[in-house]
DNA sequence: GTTGAGCGTT
């Protein structure tokens, strides 16, 4: 345990130089380091394992030296950085085969080859587009009435001035961490199972696999983490893997009127080449330009291809402006075509908004009419409609008791023993 | 082919 206390000064010692080292971006990667370190893999021995291991990129980059934890590298590690990846393999010189890494049955870790990590260069395992999972069965038609969420980010410093409008880089407040939805979790997968891989990625405010009356798995849960920055960790991972399993975390489509959602982005005109870690990529760099602390929580490119996708982001005020200044400065190019942005328009028909936030009157059931986001724009970067404005402060309803004593703060010591 | 899946109270 002491050894992990020296690795965690150390690290802090390094950052000596500047506040730049101190940018929420820079914590955000602390969190997750402090994370990754106290994560215990208990039954490995502690030999003469390398600290890093070297993965090459799929896509041509440089390769990728990923950490290792008691030996064994961590499958959020590997899925931070490849997104996707569902394992990692490398060659065997005498039979010039690939071989598998071994994922240890809980599906977190990457366990070391019997000869050891060393002198072997190890490529992605990623599962195939279209072989997404499903959560549930089909057979599941509740007609709950839906409202898409977003998030924002806690971050408070800024400085840098970036982005395509020049303007200053924005940083977002007041938004706190929401009960995430995930799906397709395995029905076999424990509530312990559950919470452990959460725990790896930040610290698990309140988790629960929900099930029906005989204790047996729905197939989703619902993850609440400490912080929207590990909130954000934990979106901007593409494809998790829980007890063997790929799953989807998201932000619920909450009837509970949290926030207002304007962090999605609509993106036409694109040309079927586009995958989403292409988009992931170029939202995400985009992002940050204008929000230093902004990740893409979700991208839905519709299958069969119809020419479109949606992106979304951790923060809605990275949404309009990246939305703002493709009408004021031209578009993002993807696939060397100019693609169409504008913000997703809520996607039920019936949806029932607060007083302080949402749609205009007038803008209410706008498929039929002359949006404004389809009207070309005059001059000078207004959003193309008048959503809800961060800047005048609006702060979710204090939602009183009944969820409250769900959760606990992570150093409480009431909180019971999970 | 320029607007989307699956979603919780006990």
């Amino acid at each position: 345990m002491s050894d992990q206390q020296d690795k965690k000064n150390s690290t802090k010692a390094d950052s000596s130089a500047e506040d730049d080292a101190k940018s929420p971006l820079n914590e955000v990667k602390e969190i997750r380091k402090e994370a990754e370190l106290t994560q215990t893999g208990s039954d490995i021995k502690k030999e003469d394992h390398p600290e890093f291991i070297t993965v090459q990129d799929p896509t041509g980059e440089e390769p990728i030296e990923l950490p290792t934890v008691d030996g064994a590298v961590l499958m959020s590690t590997l899925q931070a950085s490849f997104p996707g990846a569902t394992g990692l393999k490398y060659k065997n010189p005498k039979t010039g085969a690939n071989r598998a890494v071994q994922v240890d049955p809980s599906g977190l870790k990457l366990l070391v080859p019997s000869d050891g990590w060393d002198n072997k260069t190890f490529h992605v395992i990623v599962a195939p587009q279209g072989e997404r999972v499903r959560a549930l069965s089909s057979a599941d038609a509740t007609s709950a009435k839906r409202r898409k969420v977003g998030s924002s980010d806690d971050s408070d410093s800024d400085d840098g001035r970036d982005g395509r409008s020049g303007r200053k880089r924005a940083v977002e407040r007041d938004s706190q961490p929401v009960d995430l939805i995930v799906l397709g979790v395995d029905f076999k997968t424990s509530d312990d199972c559950f919470q452990k891989y959460f725990e790896q990625i930040g610290n698990v405010v309140f988790c629960e696999i929900k099930r029906k009356s005989d204790g047996s798995s729905k197939g989703f849960g619902f993850v609440r983490m400490a912080s929207v920055g590990e909130q954000n960790k934990v979106l901007a991972i593409p494809q998790h893997m829980i007890d063997g399993r790929r799953c989807d975390v998201k932000v619920p489509d909450g009837r509970d009127k949290q926030r207002p959602s304007i962090s999605r982005i609509f993106v036409g005109r694109l040309t079927d080449k586009v995958d989403e870690h292409q988009l992931r990529k170029v939202f995400g760099e985009e992002a940050q330009n204008y929000v230093e602390t902004a990740v893409v929580t979700d991208v839905f490119i519709p299958k069969p291809f119809r020419g479109f996708a949606f992106v979304t982001l951790s923060s809605a005020e990275a949404a309009e402006r990246i939305v703002s200044d493709s009408f004021s400065k031209g578009s993002l190019t993807i696939n060397g075509i100019s693609v169409g942005l504008s913000i997703a328009q809520p996607r039920e028909e019936n949806q029932t908004f607060g007083p302080d936030y949402g749609l205009p009157a007038g803008y209410r059931n706008r498929r039929e009419r002359d949006r404004p986001d389809r009207r070309p724009l005059q001059n000078d970067a207004v959003l193309p409609m008048p959503f809800a404005r961060h800047d005048f402060g609006y702060r979710p309803p204090q939602q009183s008791s009944p969820l409250e004593r769900r959760y606990w703060s992570p150093g409480d010591s009431s909180r019971p023993a999970w």
